[in-house]
DNA sequence: GCCATCATGAAAGTGATATCCATTGACATT
DNA sequence: AATGTCAATGGATATCACTTTCATGATGGC
């Protein structure tokens, strides 16, 4: 799996002529060894204590690469910071998101999916992609 | 229903202790005469002709307001612009918002609202609110 | 190794939101 | 109607999370 994007990542480099470099490298393996949702804060912190030498914009950057290259997706859960999270081959799922400790948890109901369909067709609308998330108190929270 | 909502905040205001001002009423009225989707900004610049005297400030500050006395949601779209929308008592709705033209439609479906339930259920997750978009082409914009 | 390009990182720029502060206004009390 | 008190206003400024700039440093095809 990290194999498999590596060389995804690898072949959309080659493809518009970018170039490898350690920065790359090493915030491609961060980010695959990560929590499934991380900011780019998060991700320049984390980097930060191993390389001192990564800047913010670097960082910036490279995620947006992510982004372009399909291995990683851009998300807002509202809390005002951008979010990337793993993208996996035609893979889709929605999230549960804890309001107090922002803990993300990601499901899929291909029940919902088809309402969804549904909906958009009594109203004429053609359906690019959606976005489900349910706010609330994960499990841990509850207590 | 303007004037339900025009009592609901006037009865906020005098629990919390807050003034009725000029700016205020207009910014209301403003607001609920307006499309049910505004951005500060545009409801700044509708308000700007007629009251050039109302500061962009205010209008920021009283949209928060509404928001706390209910009559008001604060959304997010994902075009980097806060947007407030109509809150009726216990009406809840989800949206199809058109990725060409912008325009937002909106939606209700009991049975997603039940399965949502049942996902959660299932994650031991305590559901506080979602948001469910369905993004695409509007019936205009396909043709 | 040379060199045209691309990449980097510190710093500056953006745009939307949030706050500050001096002044004004609302309203309960004289 | 005048006063006192505290909230409200609005212009300006600050903040926050990006986003871009630009001088310098790497990369990789020859």
């Amino acid at each position: 799996m990290k194999r498999a994007k590596k060389k995804a990542f690898a072949e959309f480099m080659s493809q518009r002529g970018l170039k490898s470099t350690k920065q790359r490298d090493i915030i491609l393996d961060s980010f695959l060894s990560s929590d499934r949702h991380l900011s780019i804060e998060e991700l320049y912190l984390k980097l930060r204590s191993k390389h001192p030498n990564i800047g913010y914009a670097t960082v910036y950057r490279t995620l947006k690469l992510f982004a372009e290259a399909g291995i990683a997706r851009e998300m807002q859960f509202g809390d005002g910071q951008t979010r990337y999270e793993h993208v996996s081959e035609g893979e889709h799922h929605d999230h549960l998101v804890c309001t107090r400790c922002g803990h993300i948890e990601e499901f899929e109901n291909e029940a919902i999916e088809k309402l969804q369909d549904e909906v958009a067709e009594t109203h004429g609308f053609l359906i690019e992609r959606h976005r489900l998330e349910l706010y609330g108190l994960c499990a841990t929270c509850r207590k």
